[in-house]
Formats: structure tokens, C-alpha cells, sequence
DNA sequence: ATATATTTCGACTAGCTAGTCGAAAGATAT
DNA sequence: ATATCTTTCGACTAGCTAGTCGAAATATAT
């Protein structure tokens, strides 16, 4: 017999949670936070915590899968569609991200930043991964036919596509503290910069 | 009363320490190596690894400054030197750090991806940000005498360094397990596309 | 051969932390 | 007002790990 209200109550108070240990895993490192503080950090005590999540795995993916779910669930539609080249949509594409990366900047700096192996992290909790594999998948197929179109720069498709996420990457996140804001312009034009076709000088 | 030998013999096993501890480290994370696995991937018993190095937090820096301090030195004289554009100086330095880093690249991943706060890391101990600031100290100013002269796109250049910097990350290091190997050219290639000054344009 | 210096290690301690338990406080319903 | 359900928490335990200690093994020097 739980209320409407209740189940919203609930929520917020899992998400008053996910965001304080977001602040803590970031402040400490993963390995280096406790429940202890994480709880107090969302204004609980550490058995309350335990009563919304059952680990500090539990935790950890919570976090994950409230940043990767939407982040494929708002593209998806974008990435499908059919309607422009692959250039313009793998940069659009990617434009969003970035407009999405940029609203929640430390979730998604956690998301992109966080280590891949985390002790005793049982495989049926990953369940962004999903997500996760999508995206990228789909972006990587975008890329394999633009460069088969000669949209762009014929390069090994891997490589272009490590050498685009470490850019994105390092455009949106490194140097974290300067708060310099990047705008989706300055994305835009880097990409196009680097993704302008071979077609022109062929 | 230290003979010549013995001396070798003593750094030779502490790098076999730091080899089995870049090893651990990579495996399980920092936080998740205890000293027992790190000593035993050495051959030796955790109170040995004691006499050798007096912490957790000295192994990692010990680590830190075998790559970060070779890789300034081999790279010194390259970068001072005058008799080419920045264009091919900011392009040939960053192939040469390539070269260097794809002879180790275990070791430079780990430097490159190490977080950056460890818990109970004495300030003291991080001897390696000296090398890691010259280092990326001199590439910023080559990069910013670039974009002046117009032989670098006119973008932000803090942007571009960034951008640069996670380019070259992601190809170099992003997908670890294929074994895939990146050459030099594979870099020089990329970086030169991205780097076409805009002078032909305007 | 023996005294001295270097290297190795098993066993121990002290401190920390994930996760539990039982009780109690606070809501809600009747 | 009382029975029931939800939420909170302090205190406890069990297990783990960084770092120490003293002694033993090994090498070196004389």
C-alpha cells in the first residue's frame, strides 16, 4: 500500500543519494569513498542508505545506467534517421551529445572517466552496457559508411574512431576546473575541420 | 660497503618490483592492489617489497617517474630546437613522444589514465610533475606560436590543445585489447589533416 | 672460519569499512 | 487510539590490508 506521493518520495530520496555519491566517488575516487560518507553526504545515516541500495556496486550502477539510458534513448531517433549525409548526421549526432554531455557535465565526466574493472562487480548489475554498446555501435557504423562514401577522410575506421572519441573527449573534459564553457560550436568546427572529405583534393 | 654489482642488483629488482606493480595496478586498479599481490607478482614477500619501498603511495610514484622523466629528457632537445616551423616541430615532437610511448605503452597507458588524487598522497613524493609540467608546458607554447603564425587552425587554443591531447590518447591508447598497432605515420597522418593551417582559405 | 652487512620473510597488529541487526521513530489507515 | 507499514539509525561484526618486527638466511670481507 504505497502512495503515489510515497513512490516520488522515494525516488527523490534514491536520487539525493546517487547525486551525493556522484560527488563523493568524484572528490575520493571509487575505491576510496565509504558508504559511510556517501551517506552522509545525501543527509542519511549508512543503514538507510543500505535500505535504498543493497551495495556499493549497486550504487556505482545506478549511477552508470542514469546517464547512459537517456543518453541512448535521446539519440536514438537522430542516429536512424535517414534524411541527411553521413557527415552532417554523425556530426549532428554528435552535437547532441555534446548539448546532453554539457547539461550534467560531472555525471558524464564520471561516465566516460569511470574504470572499467571495479572489484566484485557482478556482471547481471551492468546494465547501462546495453546502452552503452549501442551508441557506439551505431556511431561506428555511421562512420564505416561515411568513409566508404568518401565523406570522409579514408582513414583505418578504428583509428578515425579512437582518434574522434579522444577528441570529443578531451574537448569536454579535460582540464576540468577552469569551468570554461565549450560551446557545440567549437565541437562542430573541430569536427568538421577534421572530418572535411578527401574528395575535394582526389 | 656496497660493491659495484650489488647496486645493479638492487635496481634491477626494484624494477622488477615496479614491472609487477604497473602489472597488479593494471589489473585490479590502485586501490584495488594490496601489497601482497604486488610483492608475490614480484617473486618476493610483502615485508621484502618493504625494504625496498617504504609505501603503497611510493611504489605508484616510483612508477610515475620512470615514464614521466625519460620521456622529457629524450624529448628536450627536439623541442628547443629552432630550425623548422612550429608546424613540423609540434608534429615531429608529438611522433617522437609516439615512438617512445608505443616501446612501453603499459607503462604510458598507466600514466596517461592514473587518477589524479590517490588517497594519502604526500605532496612530496610526486617528483614526476616537474618533467609532466615542462612537458606540457613547452608543447602549449609551440602550439600557441602556431595558431599566431597561422599555421595552426585559429580555434581556442586551449581547445585545440585539448583536442589534440585526447586525439592523440584515443588513438594511441583507447580499445586496449587488439593489440592493433598504431604507426607512426597512422598519427602523423591524422595530426596533419587536423593541423592544415587555414591560411589557404583566407 | 668467523664476524659483519645485506636481504628475505612469516607472523603479528592496528585500523578501517562493507554490510547486518534489532529497535525505534514516524506515517497511514481504520 | 491502535494496529500496521515505512523509514531511519546507532552499534556491532567479520574480514581485509598497510605497515612493523624480530629473526633467519644469505652473501661478503678478513
Amino acid at each position: 500500500m504505497v502512495s503515489e506521493r510515497q513512490k516520488e518520495e522515494r525516488k527523490l530520496r534514491k536520487k539525493r543519494i546517487l547525486d551525493g555519491a556522484l560527488e563523493v566517488f568524484h572528490k575520493n575516487g571509487i575505491e576510496g569513498s565509504t558508504m559511510d560518507e556517501i551517506a552522509n553526504q545525501a543527509g542519511f545515516g549508512k543503514a538507510t542508505l543500505y535500505y535504498y541500495f543493497s551495495s556499493k556496486e549497486e550504487v556505482f550502477c545506478a549511477i552508470m545506467e542514469k546517464g547512459w539510458k537517456p543518453l541512448w534513448e535521446d539519440l536514438e531517433d537522430t542516429i536512424h534517421s535517414e534524411d541527411s549525409s553521413n557527415n552532417e548526421l554523425f556530426i549532428d549526432t554528435l552535437c547532441k551529445v555534446s548539448n546532453i554531455i554539457l547539461k550534467d557535465k560531472n555525471l558524464y565526466r564520471f561516465l566516460f572517466t569511470a574504470p572499467k574493472a571495479i572489484t566484485n562487480m557482478p556482471e547481471n548489475l551492468q546494465t547501462w552496457r546495453v546502452y552503452q554498446n549501442r551508441l557506439y555501435g551505431s556511431l561506428r557504423e555511421l562512420l564505416e559508411e561515411g568513409i566508404s562514401n568518401n565523406q570522409f577522410p579514408n582513414t583505418d575506421s578504428e583509428i578515425l574512431f579512437k582518434a574522434i572519441g579522444g577528441l570529443f573527449h578531451g574537448v569536454l573534459f579535460l582540464g576540468d576546473e577552469g569551468n570554461n564553457q565549450v560551446s557545440r560550436n567549437d565541437i562542430k568546427n573541430l569536427l568538421q575541420q577534421f572530418l572535411k572529405s578527401n574528395k575535394e583534393k582526389v
